[in-house]
DNA sequence: TCACATGGTTTTATAATGCAACCTAATGTA
DNA sequence: TACATTAGGTTGCATTATAAAACCATGTGA
C-alpha cells in the first residue's frame, strides 16, 4: 500500500509497541524496566524489541564493564516518535480523561510552562482545519495513487 | 494502566484502525468505499466500524431517501485524530519513504504552499527537544503515577 | 561454593485476524 | 414480473498474535 499511514503501522501497528516507545521516550533502556514498567510479559517484549531493532527504531548495545548487560536506546528515527505519542496522549487527554483529569503533564523544563498541543498550521503559523488541507500525489506515488488524488 | 498512551492504543490500537480514520479524513463514508479503498476483509471492517461506533469516533447514520444506505461520520472526537494520523504520515515520510519520495503531499488549500511539520514548541513557538521537557503527575494521576513522577 | 539478578527462550493455551463463502433487503433493468 | 446488482453485513475455518508460566545460561557478590 502506497500510503504513510500503512508503512507507519507495519512499523508500529500492535498495542505494545507504542507503549514501548513511550517507556524509551521516558529514559528506560532496559529489558527488566520495561517489563515492569508495562506490565509485558517477558516473550512478547523480546520479540517486539527484536522487530524494533530490525526496523532501525532501536539500538540494542552492550553496556556491561565486565559482562554483558543490555540496553535498548531510540536512534534518530525513534526518537523523532515524540511528535507521534505526543498527539496520542494530548488525544487520549482531551478526549478519553477529559480536561483536568490528565494523568501526566508535559511541561518545558526551562520555563516550566505546560507544552501547548501540537496543531496543523500553515507556513505563517496560522492554525489548518481538516478543511483547509489539500492532498495531492507526490513524488513517490504509483500509479494507483496519482489517479485517486491527481 | 493510568497513561493516555495506553488508553489511545487500547481505542485504537490495531493495524486497521488508523487506517480506516485516515480513509474517513479524506473523505470517505460508507462500507464498500473503506473496503475497497482499504482492501480489509468485510467481517473485520464491520467489526472495526462496530468499535469505533461505540468508543464514539464514528457515527453511524441513515442517509438514504427510501430504504437504508448508511453512511460512517466522524465525529469530533474523531476529527481530532487529525493530528495523530498527520504525525504518522510525516514521519513515515521522513523514515520510511524519505525525503523526496512521498506519495502524498499535504498543502494549504488557499495558498497552496506545503504543510510545515508539525512539531513540539514552547508557549512562544520556540521548538522543544526531548530533553527539554519535564514530565509531571497530572490531576488525574494516581498513586503509582505519582510515585513514579513525583 | 551457593544464591540471586539479568536477559532472555520454550511450551502451551487463548484471543484476534483474515479470507472465502453465504445471506438479506432494496433497487435497478428488460 | 423476473432477474440481476448493490449495500452491508454474518458465519466457518485456518492462520497468527498474545499471554502466563516454566525453564535456562551467564555473570556476580558474599
Amino acid at each position: 500500500m502506497n500510503c504513510g499511514i500503512a508503512q507507519a503501522m507495519s512499523a508500529l501497528g500492535d498495542r505494545w509497541t507504542l507503549l514501548i516507545i513511550r517507556e524509551a521516550l521516558l529514559g528506560t533502556r532496559r529489558f527488566a524496566d520495561f517489563q515492569s514498567n508495562l506490565g509485558i510479559a517477558k516473550n512478547i517484549l523480546s520479540r517486539r524489541l527484536r522487530h524494533l531493532v530490525r526496523r532501525g527504531i532501536f539500538e540494542k548495545f552492550d553496556a556491561g564493564t565486565r559482562g554483558q548487560r543490555f540496553e535498548y536506546q531510540l536512534t534518530d528515527r525513534g526518537r523523532d516518535l515524540l511528535t507521534v505519542v505526543s498527539a496520542l496522549r494530548q488525544w487520549a487527554d482531551k478526549w478519553v480523561y477529559g480536561e483536568g483529569n490528565e494523568p501526566l503533564v508535559v511541561k518545558d523544563r526551562r520555563r516550566g510552562r505546560r507544552v501547548p498541543k501540537l496543531r496543523l498550521r500553515d507556513a505563517d503559523g496560522r492554525p489548518l482545519e481538516l478543511e483547509d488541507l489539500l492532498i495531492e500525489p507526490g513524488p513517490g506515488a504509483n500509479d494507483e495513487t496519482r489517479q485517486r488524488f491527481g
